[in-house]
DNA sequence: CCACGGATTGGCT
DNA sequence: GCCAATCCGTGGA
């Protein structure tokens, strides 16, 4: 995989912004999450922001509660739920302390590690390659594929073993701005996005 | 204390 | 397309 050194990941004040400013540039960047000696490598192609204080989709805004605590905080962390008794969910807190927005993670696309997230979530690998964007195209599909559960919630995303790389740029002519998928509440805002295209997105 | 339902997925019709 | 699976945070009694 492409070299990752201290250098390379992406800092804390890059998600010290607003959510809706800072889920389309979320758009290809490269998540990453360190297993053991390996690394889970996959770029970020769908994502939807969740804004404190106007969002009534938002998790944070009925106030701080012991399961949204992480997303109080300042951005750079991870904040992981559980959901439907069965699957996780991982966000990328951004902006303010006390601001309680974050980016949900809809989709990536798979770099490196792909046998391990074959494993992750089917318990074998060598899929055919048919059955390759199934692996992460959904949000809790991904957190299968990278193992991401309760214990990684708060982690820092400035740090291993949970961070992102800059990637590719993506233009904006390449980025679709829609609704956001699975909610009740602040059902027309577009603040969905994703690449245009892109085979692992989960829906059109 | 208890009942409700969710930022989902996958299997069956 | 429909719906069950399965946990636990949350809110009302």
């Amino acid at each position: 995989m492409s070299s990752i050194s201290p250098k390379t990941i992406i800092p804390k004040e890059f998600y010290l912004q607003d959510p809706v400013k800072l889920a389309p540039k979320l758009l290809g960047k490269i998540f990453v999450r360190k297993l053991g000696d390996i690394y889970l490598t996959g770029k970020i192609v769908e994502v939807e922001a969740y804004r404190g204080k106007d969002d009534e989709a938002a998790h944070t805004y009925n106030g701080k509660t012991k399961r949204n605590d992480v997303m109080f905080r300042e951005g750079g962390f991870l904040y992981v739920y559980f959901t439907y008794g069965m699957h996780f969910c991982a966000n990328i807190v951004c902006g303010k302390k006390n601001e309680g927005s974050a980016i949900l993670i809809r989709a990536v696309e798979p770099i490196d590690g792909i046998n391990i997230m074959e494993m992750n979530r089917f318990g074998k690998t060598e899929l055919p390659y048919s059955r390759r964007k199934l692996l992460t195209n959904g949000p809790a599909k991904f957190c299968s594929a990278f193992a991401i559960e309760k214990k990684d919630n708060g982690l820092d995303l400035t740090k291993e073993p949970i961070f992102l790389l800059k990637g590719e740029k993506i233009l904006k002519n390449e980025i679709v701005t829609t609704t956001r998928i699975g909610i009740k509440k602040s059902v027309d805002l577009l603040w969905r996005f994703y690449i245009k295209d892109n085979p692992y997105v989960s829906k059109k």
